[in-house]
DNA sequence: CCCGTTGTCAACCATTTGGTTGCATGACGC
DNA sequence: GCGTCATGCAACCAAATGGTTGACAACGGG
């Protein structure tokens, strides 16, 4: 849990984090507003605020006694990048694959058995 | 941890795991084939994908003795697409609170500092 | 100046997680 | 059939997580 999509992700795995995110991006709240729907003491809101806030997902300002939580776009981004770049590695993989196997049933070349098809292994 | 998304994003919150991700994206692997590069045990990395193909991420099948892992790429869709609705979300509501400071500037009213300035406060 | 409101900190507890080791099983090669 | 390699399963352990309660700090209003 060390670094920072680590945490993003952990955050985000919890669905009490996951329901604030969502009213957060509606609107900035206070501790309080945001603990009221759930069945849990303010202080275990407070310790999943902390969390999302170690996660870089939301930033805290001062409003007198109030403490507002706002969302904060920057980490998401991080997400879906790595996310999307991984995805889209596969699925091209995928896509490949269907096309070696057109190829195959096309080319004159028997298939191989004693061949171990390794594809590219990560160095 | 009950959800599908829980179990996704609680899955890619560790970095061996997503490390195991990456190299799935490149090509398929069996279970010693994956462990090999880390300082672990094969059953560690078996608990891994455990966690992976409870999460939907990855698919096993049988090959003679192996098993070799296969990424998924559909519950990857689920994630961007939940971290891109509130992501969206919030940076149009940054956009707007943008708009309103400017119209604040051109508008005649100015500034009531009585009012509490409640911006659709959660009902 | 004291009080209520708002939120954090600390201690505590049950459950989960991420690793270990040891053993069982299943599919080959001989 | 037997040894062996690749996995899976169970028991165990340390550390992190998610909740509780109680005490305390900061701020604004009477």
């Amino acid at each position: 849990m060390t670094d920072e999509l680590s945490r993003a992700f952990a955050a985000l795995a919890d669905p009490t984090r996951r329901d604030i995110v969502a009213r957060l991006a509606g609107a900035d709240a206070s501790v309080g507003e945001l603990a009221e729907p759930y069945g849990m003491s303010v202080q275990a809101v407070s310790k999943h605020l902390k969390v999302l806030g170690a996660a870089g997902l939301v930033s805290r300002s001062r409003d007198a006694q109030r403490r507002p939580c706002h969302l904060e776009a920057e980490v998401f981004d991080l997400m879906t990048t790595w996310i999307e770049r991984y995805r889209r590695q596969a699925q091209e993989r995928f896509v490949r694959l269907d096309a070696v196997l057109a190829e195959m049933g096309e080319q004159d070349e028997p298939y191989d058995e004693s061949r171990p098809r390794q594809e590219g292994a990560a160095s």
